[in-house]
DNA sequence: GCATATTTGTCCGTATGTATA
DNA sequence: CTATACATACGGACAAATATG
C-alpha cells in the first residue's frame, strides 16, 4: 500500500504506477518530500529517517536514496555521511547570499524592459492571489503567492537556467520563512509594493520597477536578518 | 584517493574501497565521468552504457545510477527514460542562454569593484597558465585556463551559490567547445583581453573591467553561434 | 570506556516493463 | 511478432559507522 495518510490530503504514488509514467518513482517521491518540506510538515533541522519513509511510501531503500540525492542537490536536504539526511537549517550567511542573488537576478531581469512584457498576466495573477490570501487570512498562501510573484519577475529574463536557479533559491527561501515566527507580519506589508511594481511594468518602465525592487529586497533582507538575530538571542 | 590514468587506462576506484573515503563511491565515480566528459573522452551525443562502465570501474549498477543522477542534474548528461543516458549535445539556444547568464553574472560580479580585490592572485595565475599553454601549443589547457579565469571573475561576487551555478555553466560550455572544430582559433585571441581586464581590476576600476568583459563576451558568443551555424550547414 | 542495537553505505540478483533490431 | 538489450524498481545481504545503555 502506497498511500500517505497526512492530516489533509493523502498523496497516492500508485496512481500512475503501471501506467506509462512520465516520471520515475524517485522523482515522484522527491516531489512528495519537496512538497512536505515546503509546507513545513518536515521542519528545518529535522531528520528524515530512511526506514520510516520507506515504510510509509511503500518504496525500496534504493529508490528513496535516489530521491534524497535529488533533494540534496537542490539544497533542501543536507546529507551527513553515516548519519542521515536532514532538512536544511539555513544560517544568516545563507539568507544574505539568497538576497544578494535575488537582487542581482530579479533586477537584471526587470531593468531592460521598455514595453509591457509578455509575462505580465502571470504577475497579475500572483498579485491578486496574494491579495485574496491576505483577505482570507491564509498567511501560508500569501507567502506562496509572493514567491510566485517574484518567480514571475525573474522569468522575465527568459532564461531556462536562471528559472531553474531561482526555483531553487525560492525553495530555500521557504526554509527561511519556516523558522520565522510570524509569516503575516513579514509578508503582508509587501502587498502594496507588488502592485506598484506591476504598475511600473505596465507602462514599460523597467528601470523604475528595478529601483522599487532593489529597495523592496533590501528591506526584506534586513527584516529577515534581524529576525534571525533575535532567534539566536533566544537560543542563548 | 582516486587515481586517473590519463591516456587509455581505466580508473582505479578500488584503491580506497574499504577504507574510510571522505566521499561516497557515487561521487567519486561522478568525478571520474565528469573529467572524462570535460576531456572530450566521452564526446557530446554519445551514450554511456551502464554495463560497460560498471564493468570498467568495478562498481554496482545502483552506485553508477546515483552518479548518473548527479551528472544529469548538472546538465552534463541527459537522462531519457527507459532509453539511457547521453552526454548532452547543446543547441544554439543553449549557447545563447549560457552567454546571457555569463554576461549578467560576470559583469555584476566585477562592476561594483572599487579597489584591487582579494581574488586577484587567482586571476593572475589563470592568465599566466593560459599564456604558457598557448606558448606550448596545448590548446586544451588553454581552454581550461580561460575557464578558470572567468570562474575567478564570477567568484569576485563572493556568493557560494553563484559559484556553483557558474561551475555548471562552464562545464556546459566545455561541451560547446568540444563540438567546435578549432579550439586554438577560438581561445587564442582572448589572451590579450584577459590581461587588459586584470589591469583594470588592478587599479580598482571594476566598471572599466565590466565594460571590457561585456564586449569580450559578445564577441565570443557571436563566434560560437556562427560556428554552430556552419556545423549545421555541413550536416545538411 | 565498552558492548550493544540501530542506522546508514554499498552492492548484488532478479523480476518486470520498455524500446529497438 | 519475436527476440534482444536495457532501464526501473525491489528485496536482501553484509560492512561500517553511529547512537544508546
Amino acid at each position: 500500500m502506497v498511500v500517505i495518510t497526512a492530516d489533509d490530503g493523502p498523496v497516492g504514488l500508485e496512481a500512475d504506477r503501471g501506467l506509462l509514467g512520465r516520471t520515475s518513482t524517485a522523482e515522484r517521491v522527491a516531489d512528495v518530500l519537496r512538497t512536505r518540506i515546503a509546507e513545513g510538515y518536515f521542519p528545518p533541522g529535522s531528520r528524515l529517517a530512511e526506514h520510516e519513509i520507506v515504510e510509509k511510501l511503500g518504496i525500496s531503500r534504493n529508490t528513496l536514496r535516489e530521491s534524497f540525492r535529488l533533494l540534496t542537490h537542490e539544497r533542501l536536504l543536507s546529507h551527513e555521511l553515516n548519519r542521515g539526511v536532514f532538512v536544511r537549517l539555513l544560517s544568516v550567511d545563507d539568507v544574505v547570499d539568497l538576497y544578494r542573488i535575488r537582487k542581482m537576478i530579479e533586477c537584471a531581469a526587470v531593468r531592460p524592459i521598455t514595453a509591457p512584457p509578455a509575462g505580465l498576466r502571470r504577475l497579475r495573477i500572483a498579485v491578486l492571489d496574494g491579495d485574496q490570501a491576505a483577505r482570507s487570512q491564509r498567511w501560508q498562501e500569501l507567502g506562496t503567492a509572493n514567491i510566485h510573484f517574484h518567480q514571475g519577475l525573474a522569468a522575465l529574463g527568459e532564461s531556462p537556467r536562471i528559472d531553474d536557479l531561482m526555483q531553487g533559491i525560492f525553495a530555500e527561501l521557504r526554509l527561511v520563512f519556516h523558522v520565522m515566527a510570524d509569516p503575516r507580519r513579514f509578508h503582508e506589508r509587501y502587498l502594496v509594493r507588488n502592485h506598484e511594481i506591476v504598475a511600473k511594468l505596465d507602462v514599460g518602465d523597467g528601470a523604475g520597477a528595478a529601483d522599487l525592487l532593489a529597495v523592496y529586497l533590501d528591506d526584506a533582507e534586513r527584516q529577515l536578518v534581524e529576525a534571525y538575530a533575535e532567534r539566536a538571542a533566544e537560543d542563548s
